[in-house]
RNA sequence: UCCGGAGUAGCUCAACGGCAGAGCGGGUGACUGUUAAUCACUAGGUUGGGAGUUCGAAUCUCUCCUCCGGAGCCA
């Protein structure tokens, strides 16, 4: 059986095909009809009218509402007059299935209406580009990691306790304890590098953080790599590695979507090798230079963050933190143990910090005093401790989240819009 | 948690102390090239909840609720 779709039509010029899809507009008028059909891959004018179809097929007119399900069968014809530049010339009109009358209407709507109607709003075409292109940053990740002989590590979802300190864990009932839902893979992913060299996981993370902003979700997927026998200049080299290749694979493959967002595909253009490398004292003399009031040993806040990016076409790499505004695994510089050996990627065009990595603390010792530092007990992470006596080598790794890295490729305003179903302190639902 | 903003028809909004309205969507009808088609007619309301001021409140005051944006935190 020979299946047809939309994205493929131009393919099968003065074919008859049958589609099968949904209503997505209709026109009427009087004689002829417009049925606007849309199949998941595309959307495509069928023509319909009384000298090329069958009675009952040209009376669905009375009857179709937008959203049901149809099967056309129909001639494929290059035409201007038509959105995409081919019309199918009906022959027969199959109805599925009627809709009822449809809550998403071809006038605007406000954000908190469309996000209740989130399971319905995915057909919209600005939706349908989103998700796509999100597929293909997926990919191209997986593609990525694959090419370079990374081992695919799933960590656990349910953890002990948490990896950072400082963030609010969502807790759960586990049978006779408590867990808590994962913050981060890495640890796990640490000990994986030890056995496989280069790992990576991708999955879920969750922050119960009371975070209301356009960049923040309490569930959004990460994938880190963890590489056994690199430092931080390899880590950022393949951090940039990466996000270089993700942005060619959706320029590549994806640039009828960013069409249809209307995104300035020449701000993605303009990402090249080598990406700037800026060290944390520069990067706040930079913020002094222009005004701002911060001073050495502050972290960075997303106005900061901004700042820095805007300054550049490409993501910025800021490195060499004070390690005491660092997590507890990241290595101190050797060669002046006030830095931490970390590496902040910030996006351009303001969409702020999309990675986070750095080289791990790999002394037993040091690490135990850097646990200490923070309140932590050295005894809860009696395991993570292990993967320091049992051959342990230099090694590092970054996160990087999915959503936000959609959210600036895409261009969009809001993180909620890089997920299909997104989990915000105010939406469970749907 | 803090700071700001908003809740009026199914949806998007107007009316800002004096008869609660429009567009879209729904319904009925017209139309053989429409592009969020157009045109005519039509149905549709506990103005977020509660209290107060007033001859009179969607409008002013208080309070509660919900949502949105931002900060902090982070990917």
């Amino acid at each position: 059986m020979h299946e047809y779709f939309i994205q493929n039509i131009s393919y099968h010029k003065d074919e008859v095909v049958k589609l099968k899809g949904w209503v997505y507009n209709l026109r009427k008028s009087g004689k002829i009809w417009f049925l606007i059909l849309r199949d998941g891959t595309g959307i495509i004018q069928c023509v319909v009218t009384k000298n090329d179809c069958d009675e009952a097929s040209f009376d669905l007119k009375d009857v179709l509402t937008q959203e049901s399900s149809v099967m056309v069968t129909g001639k494929v014809i290059a035409d201007e007059r038509a959105d995409g530049g081919y019309e199918l010339i009906a022959h027969k009109v199959e109805l599925v299935s009627i809709a009822g009358e449809y809550p998403i209407t071809k006038k605007e709507h406000g954000i908190e209406f469309l996000m209740d109607q989130r399971h319905l709003w995915l057909r919209s075409k600005r939706q349908h580009a989103i998700m796509r292109i999100r597929h293909t940053i997926i990919k191209s990740i997986r593609t990525f990691f694959d090419q370079r002989d990374f081992t695919l590590v799933d960590t656990p979802i349910f953890q002990k306790g948490a990896t950072e300190g400082t963030a609010t864990l969502f807790e759960t009932d586990y049978f006779d304890d408590k867990a808590y839902l994962t913050q981060s893979g890495q640890l796990y992913a640490e000990a994986a590098a030890m056995a496989l060299g280069k790992v990576y996981c991708f999955g879920p993370t969750f922050r119960a953080e009371k975070s209301k902003t356009r960049r923040h979700l309490t569930e959004f997927w990460m994938v880190e790599p963890e590489m056994a026998y690199y430092d931080l200049d390899m880590d950022m080299d393949l951090a940039e590695d990466m996000i270089s290749y993700i942005v060619a694979e959706v320029l590549m493959n994806r640039r009828l979507e960013l069409e249809t967002l209307e995104r300035d595909i020449t701000k993605l253009e303009a990402i090249q090798k080598p990406f700037p490398r800026i060290h944390y004292d520069d990067a706040i003399k930079l913020l002094q230079a222009r005004g701002v009031d911060v001073q050495w040993g502050d972290d960075f806040g997303a106005p900061h963050e901004t700042i820095i990016g805007e300054a550049h076409e490409s993501p910025v790499m800021v490195h060499h933190y004070p390690s005491a505004i660092k997590a507890f695994y990241m290595k101190r510089d050797p060669a002046d143990s006030k830095y931490a050996l970390a590496v902040d990627m910030l996006a351009p065009e303001g969409y702020g910090e999309i990675i986070g990595g750095s080289q791990r603390e790999d002394d037993y010792d040091l690490l135990v005093e850097r646990m200490r530092e923070e309140g932590m007990d050295p005894a809860n992470y009696d395991w993570y401790l292990d993967l320091r006596r049992y051959g342990s080598v230099p090694h590092a790794g970054f996160g990087l989240g999915v959503e936000r890295t959609v959210a600036w490729i895409c261009g969009l305003s809001h993180i909620r819009e890089a997920v299909p179903f997104p989990r915000t302190m105010s939406r469970l639902t749907p």
